[in-house]
DNA sequence: ACTATTTTTGACCAGTTGGTTAAACTATTT
DNA sequence: AAATAGTTTAACCAACTGGTCAAAAATAGT
C-alpha cells in the first residue's frame, strides 16, 4: 500500500485534479461529474464516495484555485527589498502564475456573479485581507515616493493590467495575433516589464 | 394589431430580452429555455418556433450583445476633437456602457474560453477591425504627443483598467466596499477620470 | 362569413444528469 | 485464515432538459 501510494497518486488526489480541469474549463454548470470520472480514470460512483456531491467537490475545487487567483501578498511584501522591486517582483510573479492557469481568471469572474458567497466564505477561511495591499501603497504615497491617488484605484488599476489580458487570452490571440499561441505567451512575458513600467511611469513623483 | 404593437412589445422582441438575461446572468449552460419562456411569458415551446434551438437564441444575443462589449469605436474617433480628448471620451464613454451591463464582460469572457469562433464569427459579421483602434494611437507616438511603446500593450492597458473593475464586481464590492452598491457605483463614476489621468499620466511626454 | 395562414399552447418524448445502492473486490486486523 | 472495514464498480433511478407535435386560438385575406 505504500508503494502503491507512491507510484500512483491517491484516489482523492485523482479526483481533484480532474475536477479541477473539468471545473475550470466548463464552470460549474457546464462540468459533468461523469467527465471528471474518466478524466480521473474512476468510476463515478468514487466522486459521491469521496465529495458527497456536485456541489462540494466544486467548493474543494474553488478554494483550492482561490488561493492562486489571490496573490500570497505578505510574503512578497515582507521582504526587505525597495518598494519599486516589490511591485516589480509582484507583477511579474503573478503574471507568471496566471499564465500558468489560462482558465483561472475567466473561471473565477464567471463563477462569483452567481455565487459572490463563495468568495467571502474562501477569504474568511483564508484569512486574506485585502489591506495590507491597500496599505503598502498608502504608506508610500505618505513617504512621497508615489504621487497621492486613491489607493483603491491604484491597485485594481495594477490587478486589472495582470488578470485581464489572462482572462480575454481568447480575444486577444484571435484579434491581435492571428491565433498565434507563441505570439501571445511573448506577448504575456513582455507584460511582466510593461505594466511595471507603465504604472511606474504613471505613479512615480 | 398596429395598436397591439404598440402597446405589446412582439414576441420576438420578448424572447430576445428574456433569453439576454438569462444568458448573460447564467451563461449558456445555467440558461433554462423554459426560464427564458417564464421570463418572456409566453410557452416554452414558442421560443422553439422563433428560433429553432438554445444554440441558435444564444449566437442571436451573442451578436447583439457583442455589439456592446466592443466599443463604436469609429464614430468616437472620427470626430474633430484633439487625441487626448478622444481619449477622455472614449474612456468615459465605455465605463458608462459597461457599468449599465453589469454582467456583460464576465460572459463574454466567459464564453470565449470554449467557443472562440463565436468571437471570429461576430467580428466578420459586423466588420470590427481592431487595427483601427491600435492606428489612432500609433499615429500619435509617430507624431511625438505620446511615449512610444508597443501600442497592443497600451490598448490592453486601457480596456483592461476599462472591463475589469466591471467583471469583478462582486470581488471589488465584497473585499473594498462591504457590499454597498452604492459606494462600488461611485466607485466606478470615479474611474471615468482616474483611468484616464492614470494613463496619460504614463504615457505623456 | 368563410377560408387560409400564422401564432400560441399543453402534452409529451428521448436523452442526459446528479445521485443511490447492493454487491464485488481489496486491504487490515485478529 | 477468517472476520472486519474500507474501496471500487456496474446497474439503476428520478428529475430535469432541450426539443417535438398536433390541436387550438388568433389573424389576415377573400
Amino acid at each position: 500500500m505504500v508503494k502503491i501510494k507512491e507510484i500512483e497518486k491517491s484516489t482523492e488526489i485523482k479526483i481533484l485534479e480532474a475536477a479541477k480541469q473539468e471545473f475550470l474549463e466548463r464552470g460549474f454548470d457546464g462540468a459533468r461529474m461523469q467527465k471528471i470520472a474518466e478524466r480521473a480514470g474512476i468510476n463515478k460512483a468514487l466522486l459521491h464516495y469521496y465529495f458527497r456531491s456536485k456541489e462540494n467537490l466544486f467548493k474543494a475545487i474553488f478554494q483550492s484555485v482561490f488561493e492562486n487567483f489571490f496573490p500570497k501578498v505578505v510574503k512578497t511584501f515582507q521582504s526587505e527589498i525597495s518598494f519599486f522591486d516589490k511591485l516589480k517582483f509582484f507583477i511579474d510573479n503573478y503574471i507568471d502564475v496566471l499564465s500558468k492557469n489560462p482558465f483561472l481568471p475567466a473561471f473565477i469572474l464567471h463563477e462569483i456573479q452567481l455565487r459572490p458567497e463563495m468568495l467571502i466564505n474562501s477569504m474568511k477561511e483564508q484569512g486574506f485581507n485585502p489591506s495590507v495591499f491597500l496599505n503598502m501603497f498608502k504608506r508610500e504615497m505618505e513617504n512621497g515616493v508615489i504621487c497621492n491617488m486613491r489607493v483603491e484605484h491604484l491597485v485594481v488599476n495594477i490587478l486589472s493590467m495582470c488578470i485581464f489580458p489572462v482572462a480575454a487570452a481568447p480575444i486577444i490571440k484571435g484579434m491581435i495575433f492571428k491565433n498565434d499561441d507563441i505570439e501571445y505567451q511573448q506577448f504575456l512575458e513582455e507584460r511582466k516589464i510593461i505594466v511595471y513600467e507603465f504604472v511606474v511611469n504613471s505613479i512615480k513623483k
